[in-house]
DNA sequence: CCGGATCCAATCGGATACTG
DNA sequence: CAGTATCCGATTGGATCCGG
């Protein structure tokens, strides 16, 4: 709160001690059991088998019909599409548009909050797929030891 | 690839460009089920129920003994905290050193490649924590339309 | 102190059949 | 087309007991 803070932090002793607050900080937020959502449950939620795979799709289409997204995402069945829509428009990552017409037509878009979800998650993404070829011969010397 | 590409990019537009190449990219990356290791695999691997909050930990007290680490955790079982670290282990995100006295002592922490992805999944946490507010209003909102 | 082994409950996710 | 309902196998995670 003093008047020249962090106006220009360019030493790297400086960010370190910033990051060490913000890791404790968010630690506790993780631990917390006793709210009612806690950063786990969301994690949780958007870390399960088809989650990241609809927000991902979604993000690159803008708009999806359900069968559309279907298709796109390729092996989901109907039954965990629908069960994953329902619980990413919940957390309001994702709008649902419902037209009244024969046959019917409903079609899904991210919202501001699901896009920024969505840059998270890509973050993440790329982060591991540039680190894929460490991981992968970690896997392969663990086998090894074992 | 041309010579004055991407030196000083400040307008939204280009940034936008270059966001979507980089998300068909990562999305056909998390799409792929035919790889050994895919990028869902460790993203899997990393958001069950202990793995983030492990890393976080390690991330904030550097190294730590299982019942050290198992406090920190506070409602972790033995059996899923060993687990858990077998696999971060095994993916190359945490080190285990095993010192050879009675007690037996065996001390955790990250390795640099651990280190990379405590500073994602921070990230991801920074971000949900920040949105808590939003989305517990959204589940509210879904709530009262059922 | 650090786990391995076993048993069991809860949740997740796929296949199929049916509806507005 | 866009679901809902039901059944069932697979996976996850907790409790407990045991061993080095």
């Amino acid at each position: 709160m003093s008047k020249s803070e962090n106006t220009e932090v360019t030493n790297n002793e400086a960010e370190s001690v910033k990051d060490e607050k913000k890791l404790k900080f968010i630690l506790d937020k993780v631990k917390d059991h006793s709210e009612i959502c806690p950063v786990r449950d969301v994690i949780h939620r958007i870390s399960d088998k088809w989650s990241l795979l609809s927000i991902l799709a979604l993000g690159t289409h803008g708009t999806l019909r359900f069968n559309t997204l279907k298709r796109e995402i390729g092996d989901v069945s109907q039954r965990m599409l629908t069960v994953t829509l329902r619980n990413l428009e919940e957390d309001g990552f994702v709008s649902r548009k419902i037209y009244a017409e024969v046959p019917p037509r409903v079609e899904y878009q991210l919202t501001d909050l699901g896009e920024g979800l969505m840059q998270q998650a890509l973050q993440l993404a790329e982060w591991v797929n540039a680190k894929l070829p460490q991981i992968v011969s970690s896997r392969k010397e663990f086998v090894k030891k074992a």
